[in-house]
RNA sequence: GGGCGGCUAGCUCAGCUGGUCAGAGCGCCUGGUUUACACCCAGGAGGCCGGGGGUUCGAACCCCUCGCCGCCCACCA
């Protein structure tokens, strides 16, 4: 006997571990089988599974055991990214911590050996996790990003990217972190707006005593790097002082004024200072008008030895006050205002303001890559769901920007390439290649020198599609599921992540790392808020996997997965699905309380009774619209489906009308009994991709009756039952009944009293005057039940036992149907029709639409003219019989 | 500045191409507990579908406009 209710904590552990040892995740080895693959978005390794990695890798399970189940070698590849920058500065703090050495006193390879450590022994965090919420990846191929494997697909798409011109070295401005002293890439970088200030500050015009330009800035301190004052070329207030020079302030270089179209006579005073090693902008000035750009900046963003000495060694924030001081001392000083604007800041500790730095670094030329990712989602490709994201990424895709990817950290892969004494670069992949090279280059065996600095973390996570298969490897699993088919992944990283996959995978694989991309929204706590640690409002999955089980916070993710762009957790929903499954586990229970099990040989289409047909030809509906979603990657509306199906239907209908059928006519009892045996099992295959854990534990235990398992639920076959278990009459008259029931308040009454007062429900021939009235009204009724071209025979079909005398719920036609509303609601329908009919006549009049209007269009509304004359014909004939029924 | 979402019952949201579309779950109210399930059952109250205009025989759904709310992108001194 099943327990009373189901007991996760100890279910779960026991199959999953179940799972994993019959080696029912990895692949099938069949060559026949259609291939079907997934790769994770890597998690961090340093991080613990939030609320968005449950939605996520939800959603993946979901998909990943639906294909399994329907006979394919589904593959979905786990592993997990070392990220650079959060790993590193993680173990740093750990180090400081625990009163170790720093870093830097550490040396690079101790303290990289340090985080390989580090990641022995607590990097295994986020994967466990995953296994409980019932992820079924293939572990045997579990990879992380910086293992030999990946390393190796790392140096040789750096070295060809570098040979093909894709990758190069350059110096420009990048945006600079000061406090860890390192590079970021553009989407590192957040812009938050603030309420800054707009100082006003006089230049002195060279050679004319007393007069003044007056510049408006909002970074004072960079103001010792200027190269130049820009004014517009129309700004009547300035052309005289084009081309000639002032007197930089505490400076006393003589810079020019030039004219520039980039000075807005709007903005400030419309005379512009121009730093072209601080601001992207003036960077941009300074290129053409051949300025120099002159670095003020330590990389701890300190002023430098370009600075005069009085400045040296401040702070960027120090330096700014005192040289408005010193300005306002020298009478330069006109005017300051408040001034909203932009400021840029590190994007995870939204604490550092970022620096535009002048540094050599390594550049990705995304733009040529981009050319044929952009191509390949125009052609459809790769496809995005929900397809709106398509111009997210076009948007961003067709401005792209070159790629920073050099980071000056330690944790990472290490950029290869080596300098010889004179600074020729060799970038190979390996170092004896780069020394023979060198050896080449030189005519003479030279030391080299590697790049210290390693590579952005995303360079080796957009490689991911292919090179956990194997690549550069020609490898079978290289072979069989690249292209993946789907990438489930949430929209913040479409940029970060989804993009250099596309342009990476199409360059070196030929074709897109995956077919569809299936974007899932962010979860957001109760009140709409972003979770986050500093919030204190993080909702843990594992918290609630241990309140309600992880079929529960399943079944919420999927359901709630349809929304594009925020889902709201809430408790409450959670708890609704966990209930759902404990109402599934006591239908189970019933089943087994009632010798519903499964009959060796049961055959579905010789059902007789009209309740068995009925509720097969309901489960058939259910399992095409189950079907259809899951492959339309639509989460939700499977959950939907089967939530109404096993709750609305088998639950409230089919097992409570099941109950008096049991006690009845034997052979309707048996024929019932296997039935409903048949229809639970169905039900646990269709559930199974959302709720694994209890429909595993229900398979199990209802394998103890009827005939042996062939295997566990998780292999089993997707249920695919043929079209001919539907059954419209059966479903005509159940409808009827069930509304009788509904409508009926005798009935209603009836059922209220307690299942023990409650006389059975008597299956027996139809009284004569309920034959005629359904025989008489049969015409009427079909067209009430909108249930057109039904053979809907009173006499012949399953409804006459259901209006039988006695039966509690047995009533006249006439007083379960409202014919006044239904006459209303016909009479509504015809009037729609008439003027459908009306207006498309009017339209096919037209010679105007006949003549210019595409064949098919005209086609169209001729099919819809003549359809609709026949509907109206129908309805009116309807009406006419409704007016005689009594 | 550009772009994208959202605004439907007290709450969280469904409503897919305009015609049973005014719904679900939770919450609330009423009634029900001796064998499937109180993590339940039966019933009920509650919404000018953000405002205004338009198209249409018909609009929560299409168009225009306004108003909030949220997100993304952007180099404005």
């Amino acid at each position: 006997m099943l327990e009373k209710t189901f007991n996760p904590k100890s279910v779960e552990p026991r199959l999953y571990a179940k799972w994993e040892a019959s080696g029912a995740f990895a692949p099938k080895d069949d060559p026949g089988a259609q291939p079907y693959s997934i790769v994770i978005p890597p998690p961090n390794v340093t991080g613990s599974l939030h609320i968005g990695h449950a939605l996520n890798n939800t959603l993946q399970d979901v998909l990943v055991r639906f294909q399994r189940m329907r006979g394919r070698a589904a593959l979905w590849l786990p592993g997990t990214d070392h990220a650079g920058i959060a790993t590193q500065m993680m173990v740093e703090r750990q180090l400081a911590e625990s009163g170790n050495m720093g870093r830097r006193d550490l040396g690079r390879e101790a303290f990289v050996e340090r985080v390989w450590e580090w990641k022995a022994k607590s990097g295994g965090t986020i994967v466990r996790q995953l296994r409980r919420l019932g992820a079924s990846c293939d572990w045997s191929r579990e990879r992380f990003t910086l293992d030999e494997g990946l390393s190796a697909a790392v140096r040789k798409v750096f070295v060809t990217l570098y040979k093909q011109g894709l990758i190069y070295r350059d110096k420009r401005l990048v945006n600079w972190q000061p406090e860890l002293q390192t590079a970021v890439s553009d989407l590192e970088v957040v812009n938050l707006e603030v309420t800054g200030q707009m100082w006003r500050f006089r230049y002195p015009i060279s050679g004319e005593p007393d007069r003044f330009i007056v510049v408006a800035t909002t970074r004072p301190e960079t103001m010792l790097g200027d190269t130049a004052v820009a004014v517009h070329p129309a700004d009547e207030r300035y052309k005289d002082l084009v081309g000639k020079q002032v007197r930089l302030p505490l400076v006393g270089r003589l810079i020019p004024i030039i004219a520039d179209d980039y000075a807005d006579p709007e903005k400030g005073t419309g005379a512009v200072k121009i730093t072209p090693a601080h601001d992207f902008n003036d960077f941009r000035v300074g290129q053409r008008h051949g300025l120099e750009a002159i670095n003020v900046f330590t990389p701890d963003a300190r002023l430098n030895e370009n600075a005069p000495e009085k400045y040296r060694g401040l702070d960027r924030f120090v330096a700014r006050k005192k040289i408005v001081e010193d300005l306002e001392a020298l009478g330069l000083f006109e005017g300051v205002d408040a001034n909203r604007m932009t400021v840029p800041y590190d994007e995870k500790s939204k604490l550092v303001v970022i620096e535009p730095y002048l540094t050599d670094q390594w550049w990705v030329d995304a733009k040529t890559l981009a050319q044929p990712a952009i191509r390949a989602v125009e052609e459809g490709k790769t496809v995005f769901e929900p397809k709106s994201w398509e111009r997210t990424y076009f948007d961003w895709m067709r401005n792209i920007e070159p790629w920073c990817v050099s980071r000056q950290l330690w944790w990472g892969h290490r950029i290869p390439a080596w300098y010889g004494p004179d600074g020729a670069i060799f970038v190979e992949e390996t170092e004896a290649a780069a020394l023979a090279a060198a050896r080449a280059h030189y005519g003479r065996s030279e030391t080299l020198t590697q790049d210290e600095d390693v590579l952005d973390t995303w360079f080796s996570s957009g490689l991911w599609p292919f090179s956990t298969l194997g690549w550069p490897e020609q490898t079978r699993d290289l072979e069989r599921f690249y292209p993946t088919w789907d990438l489930v992944t949430s929209f913040d990283i479409i940029f970060f992540w989804v993009a250099r996959m596309m342009m990476l995978g199409i360059h070196f694989m030929g074709e897109v790392p995956f077919r569809r991309v299936v974007i899932n929204a962010l979860i957001r706590d109760e009140q709409g808020q972003k979770m986050s640690k500093t919030k204190g409002n993080v909702v843990d999955p594992l918290d609630l996997i241990d309140e309600y089980g992880a079929d529960a916070l399943r079944f919420t993710m999927a359901a709630m997965s349809g929304q594009a762009r925020d889902i709201r957790l809430s408790r409450e929903r959670i708890e609704g699905y966990r209930n759902f499954g404990t109402k599934l586990w006591n239908a189970a229970r019933f089943c087994q309380m009632n010798s519903c099990e499964r009959v060796e040989g049961f055959d579905p289409a010789t059902v007789r009774h009209v309740q068995n047909r009925w509720i097969r030809g309901e489960l058939l509906k259910t399992s095409r619209a189950v079907t259809a979603a899951l492959e339309a990657a639509a989460c939700d509306e499977a959950a939907g489906a089967l939530f109404r199906f096993v709750w609305n239907v088998f639950c409230d209908w089919h097992l409570e009308l099941a109950k008096p059928l049991l006690v009845g006519d034997p052979a309707v009892a048996a024929e019932t009994r296997a039935t409903t045996a048949w229809v639970l099992d169905q039900i646990l295959r269709l559930l199974h991709p959302i709720m694994p854990f209890m429909t595993e534990e229900l398979w199990e235990k209802t394998a103890e009756a009827g005939p042996p398992r062939d295997s566990m639920l998780i292999t089993a076959p997707w249920p695919d039952p043929p079209d001919s278990y539907a059954d419209a009459a059966a479903e005509a008259e159940m409808t009827l009944v069930i509304a009788a029931i509904r409508e009926g308040r005798s009935v209603r009454a009836e059922l209220n009293v307690p299942p023990s007062a409650r006389p059975p429900l008597i299956v027996t021939e139809a009284g004569e005057r309920q034959r005629r009235i359904l025989t008489q009204n049969a015409e009427a009724i079909r067209q009430m039940l909108r249930v057109e071209g039904l053979r809907f025979d009173g006499e012949a079909s399953g409804a006459v036992p259901y209006v039988a005398e006695g039966a509690s719920f047995a009533l006249p036609v006439a007083d379960f149907i409202d014919l006044a509303a239904e006459r209303a609601r016909l009479t509504k329908e015809v009037a729609a029709l008439a003027s459908d009919i009306d207006r498309t006549a009017k339209k096919l009049a037209n010679p105007d639409f006949v003549a210019r209007a595409p064949e098919e269009v005209v086609e169209e509304n001729r099919e819809r003219l003549s359809g609709a004359q026949e509907a109206k014909a129908r309805l009116d004939a309807a009406l006419e019989r409704l007016g005689a029924v009594s």
